[in-house]
Formats: C-alpha cells, structure tokens, sequence
DNA sequence: GTTGTATGACGTAAACATACGACATTAATC
DNA sequence: GATTAATGTCGTATGTTTACGTCATACAAC
C-alpha cells in the first residue's frame, strides 16, 4: 500500500512530524548537542565524537540541511557546521505549542465515561 | 548492515529520541491532539476523524501505548483511549532542556573561524 | 602536474515503518 | 446459543531509514 496522501492532515502536524523526525534518531540528537556545545563544528570532528562511520554521520548531516536546521560553511578544503539558530526557536516555539496541549487535555474529565 | 547500539548513545538521547519518533508521523500528532482537545476519547472515533483505517490507526495507538504516552481503558465494548498527563509533562521538561540547548549555541561564535 | 586529504555522492543490503484486508476476540443484544 | 458490533492481531506488500564501502570531487601542498 501506498502511504497516507500527506494532503489529509494540517500543515502544523506535518511541519511537527517533519521536525520530530529529525530528532528521532540518537545520531542527530547528539549531532545537535555537539554543535550547540563545541566552539568548532567541523564535520570530521563530529564524526569523530561519534560511532558511526565518516559515511553515515555525513548523512545525518545531510539530512538536519535538508530540513535548514543546520547550516554548512566550506572553508577551504574543511566544513563548518552551525545550527540554524532562529529556525531552532521557531521549531521551539512549535513544540511548545503543541505540548501545551497535550499536558492540559480536556478529555477524560470527572464528567466523562472513561477515567483512566 | 545492522544499525548502531543503542548503547553508544546516551540514555537521554535514547529516550528523546524516542519520543521524537513518537511524534515523527503526522497522523500520530493529529491523534495526540484529537485526545486533548475531545471530551470522548473512544478508538471507533478517533479512527474516523482521520483519513486512514481503522487498522493504520489501531496501530499508531498501539505504538503510542507501548511508550506509555496514552493509556486505554476497556469500557464493555468500547475503548477509551487518554493522555498520560504526567508522562507528557515529564516528556515537554526534556525537549524544553534540549531546545533551550539547540537555541543558545557556544557555536559560530565571532570569535570562531566559521562564520555561518 | 602529482600527491594527499577532507568531504559529499552513489550504490546497496538489511532493518524498520506504514498501510490495509482478512480473521480472531470479546461483549452486548436478541 | 446466534447475531451484531467494536477492537485488536496477523499476514503481507510497499516504501523509508540506516549504515557503510567505494568512488568522485575539490582544494592545498609540494
């Protein structure tokens, strides 16, 4: 089967779902943690930190960029990467939304059927 | 090739990683934010607001429930699916000290060679 | 120009995710 | 007990992700 016509849900949810994808994955969580800590962000050196092969951090990388959350700066014959820092409050701000509303559901008040 | 262990990785990457995944499928926001917003929270309803099957969506609520962030509760021939509020918050207080990482990087300072 | 090095692109195998029809299960109803 | 209705499970087809070796490219140094 074909999978569902993305069409079909919000922008919102698909933006979220884009975004937690990219998260959604040990690799790039700690790809992000090491550029948001580290004062150099060269792409042999995270992939250095990490154990996984040059190939697939690089691809990991490669995929954080396909979403703009990091941007990548050749200098020279190394690559500089940075996170995209407004894009990180806005992604920010989206989750935040969204768990506003999940930590405050109205459903399954005393009132209702169910109560677990 | 196999994927990485699991064990390379922190235990806090593992488990924001995993509810990122949680989160990684538009249809599994749309259901997160269907039991928050309604007052009746029952599988028959929740499959019909969304545009997959009964059995796509019976899935994506049996995955939310093996991470716990919903709880079903059988009521004769129904079932009524909820939040767990608690769980949600615990999982907001992670991806809000991630993102307040990700948002104020040491990274790409002035003082750093790179500049993007 | 040749050599060496850092990087991304390509190919591909294995694992995983998605989607749904058909069947099994369970409970209420007749 | 037979019927109907709400759910979940199983099987399975298809698409996606993950991982890495190998190759191509591009720059620097000689």
């Amino acid at each position: 089967m074909t999978y569902a016509r993305l069409t079909d849900f919000t922008a919102e949810q698909q933006q979220l779902a884009r975004m937690a994808k990219a998260l959604a994955h040990p690799a790039r969580v700690a790809i992000i943690q090491l550029l948001a800590s580290k004062t150099t962000c060269i792409s042999g050196d995270i992939a250095a930190e990490l154990p996984l092969s040059r190939t697939t951090v690089s691809q990991h990388l490669q995929e954080l960029k396909a979403l703009d959350l990091i941007r990548g700066e050749i200098d020279g014959l190394t690559v500089c990467y940075c996170l995209n820092t407004p894009l990180w409050q806005q992604v920010q701000q989206q989750f935040a939304g969204f768990f506003a509303q999940a930590t405050t559901p109205a459903s399954c008040s005393p009132a209702d059927a169910c109560n677990c």
